[in-house]
DNA sequence: CTCACAACTGGAGCGCGCTCCAGGTCAAGT
DNA sequence: ACTTGACCTGGAGCGCGCTCCAGTTGTGAG
């Protein structure tokens, strides 16, 4: 029986985000994940609150935040917690939000259209 | 005052659809837009039915169907209306919708995760 | 110690869906 | 007739978000 870690190897942080091992050195090298440990050799180390991190990532990358925005988050996160930080952050993830309320409002709206047409589909099938 | 046509220019098409010029030409160029007419000089001439169905294209394409899908839909399209023929594209739209509905519910799980995030900093900019 | 497998780096490449460009033609107001 | 602006074509280019590769080094079970 081997020793619980106190933190992940890459593929088992890829497993556990969900992003691939080439997404989490991607996402090292932009700047969207900072301060990951290194093992003796130089492997990477990831500590739960790593985890935690990508989870937003997730979240972020899921409701199509594009990468710009998710890497200015991340340097807002790295940069203190002033009222004129946490300022903007509320205001990107509200901006954000808005979008992705619209996103889900254009898809509802959209997917009546394509039950209509399926129902159409269905008339006509029917009549043969 | 100009007679009223039956036709609409390039720009007009552009306009009432929403797809750029360039857009409509590249859809026409891989087959996801065909018998488009012309007038004399070579012009691009859009009917009514040509906006309808881009009115549909539109609607597959806000809702993320990839391009490749677009083109077998339109291509059962111009293939008769056999009953194996709707079912198919009953059998594609009906996949579609799965998937737009899937994206909805994840869209819909990740916004609350991001009013968490937001009621959190809310919390700590009232704290200061 | 060995051997297989995991991870490392820097950089190139890719798939998608357009978008832009050059060099020319057409249309329409004056 | 002239001019201006819309449109034409074929093909190159682009922005995004990864993804893959080559060549090397680290890790751990047996």
């Amino acid at each position: 029986m081997t020793t619980t870690p106190q933190t992940l190897t890459p593929a088992e942080a890829a497993e556990r985000s969900g992003f691939s091992l080439d997404t989490l050195r991607y996402y090292e090298r932009i700047g969207l994940l900072t301060g990951i440990a290194r093992a003796a050799g130089g492997h990477r180390r990831f500590t739960d609150d790593d985890l935690a991190w990508l989870g937003v990532l997730r979240c972020l990358r899921d409701t199509g935040m594009p990468i710009a925005d998710m890497r200015r988050y991340a340097s807002l996160g790295r940069a203190g917690n002033s009222p004129e930080n946490l300022a903007e952050r509320i205001q990107l993830l509200e901006r954000h939000d808005a979008a992705v309320a619209e996103q889900i409002a254009l898809l509802r709206s959209q997917r009546q259209h394509l039950h209509e047409k399926i129902a159409f589909y269905r008339k006509e099938l029917g009549q043969k």
